[in-house]
DNA sequence: CATTGCATGTCGTCG
DNA sequence: CGACGACGTGCAATG
């Protein structure tokens, strides 16, 4: 890992073309030979990057680039495809290298998986009598993230998302369409189940049949824990 | 700007929970406030991070804390949620901190807006005998990218992506589906246009009616510069 | 290896 | 400020 604070000047060309004009930034360099270029602001996302795999080629800079104060070029290139990233390095005010070993990495606890856990074991929460079918129902276009039954025994078919958008009423519609193919489970009827849903896919998901259904994340959880929190 | 190398341990709580188990990372405290984790590999995203608006609050370690190793604790909370991420420092290795200033900014020449100029001047790609109506041709549920019409006058609604995708294929009949109940417009036949059309978008659109049109941007851009570039 | 669907997505634009 | 679509999306799981 190094570090490099320095004024400079960077161009991308690959999927698109995008110039940062002259300024002070951080440059970070990963042993892995990816380049992220940060400045002091923003979110997590570099002002302009080069993913590995890439190799970092340093070149002096031409006659005219020296004129105009260029004192080096650094030149990323990916391995993979034609994308570039090239560097012009005007004053080079720091330059730490560390050595840092690999990463454990992250530990993770998702939370539209563990949505669709508690949903299961809470099922009744899509009605009284509910019964679960199984999670992941497959089809040939993918599996349902939840299939159940009412108490009289009809098919229901449950999206879930953390965030309940018009491509999840879009992607339910899809799996709606082909169950209600197989005559073992038609008619299928719809659960679209988010923790919160945008007015444009309820109405969507109204328009189509399929019923929104809004999910209580921390409440589901504390149910979930109950045994262990009681006592 | 501060960049620190430190061994730590690293917690969010949010969204989700996560947890870094202890190793040698970079710690990029922004001047927003905002702070990146990372490590000598992966991609530009972080291991962990918090957005701004957000505020670090350096404390000292509980006993507990003392006794594993904990030298600080820093907890940077965000001001608009109950996002927090602590960072435990068992060993500050270095510490520097830079005067950065405003960044210029990014200045870059996209891709779908430039296909879609680059159609819209170019509309017998569409067949011959093709006019553009308008570009951006207004919905009820958004604009549709580039309305024309053929030789004969039929009406043609064009979705353009850079890659074609399912997605595409399903806004693209959202918008016919709308178009077609326009009696000035019906029958709105639908074009579904991008550089690199994916089998599955294709074989849904070919099942709609709906006709896939391959766009080479090369071509296209050379074209478009054949007055600047002839001579 | 290609495809699919999620993401602490992030980022712009527009109403 | 919220909604919506694009992104050099990245990323992991899966067939």
């Amino acid at each position: 890992m190094r570090l490099v604070i320095a004024e400079c000047a960077v161009d991308y060309s690959g999927r698109l073309s995008a110039h940062l004009p002259l300024a002070r930034r951080v440059l970070m360099l990963k042993s892995d030979g990816s380049v992220l270029v940060h400045s002091d602001g923003g979110s997590y996302k570099p002002l302009n990057w080069m993913s590995p795999p890439c190799v970092l080629r340093e070149s002096e800079p031409t006659d005219a680039q020296r004129e105009v104060g260029v004192q080096a070029v650094w030149t990323v290139a990916s391995t993979k495809t034609d994308d570039q990233l090239v560097v012009s390095i005007y004053d080079l005010i720091d330059d730490h290298s560390y050595e840092l070993g690999v990463d454990p990495g992250l530990v993770k606890d998702g939370v539209e998986a563990h949505l669709q856990k508690l949903l299961a074991e809470q099922i009744d929460l899509l009605g009284d009598g509910h019964s679960l079918v199984r999670r992941e129902y497959p089809t040939a276009i993918g599996p349902v993230d939840i299939l159940a039954r009412t108490g009289e025994g009809t098919a229901v078919a449950v999206e879930i998302k953390r965030r309940g958008d018009i491509d999840g009423v879009e992607q339910l519609t899809r799996y709606l369409d082909l169950l209600n193919r197989d005559p073992l489970l038609a008619p299928v009827s719809g659960v679209f189940a988010a923790q919160e849903i945008k007015p444009q896919a309820r109405v969507l998901a109204t328009d189509r049949g399929i019923r929104c259904l809004v999910l209580d994340y921390d409440a589901m959880r504390g149910l979930d824990d109950v045994d262990s929190r009681l006592f």
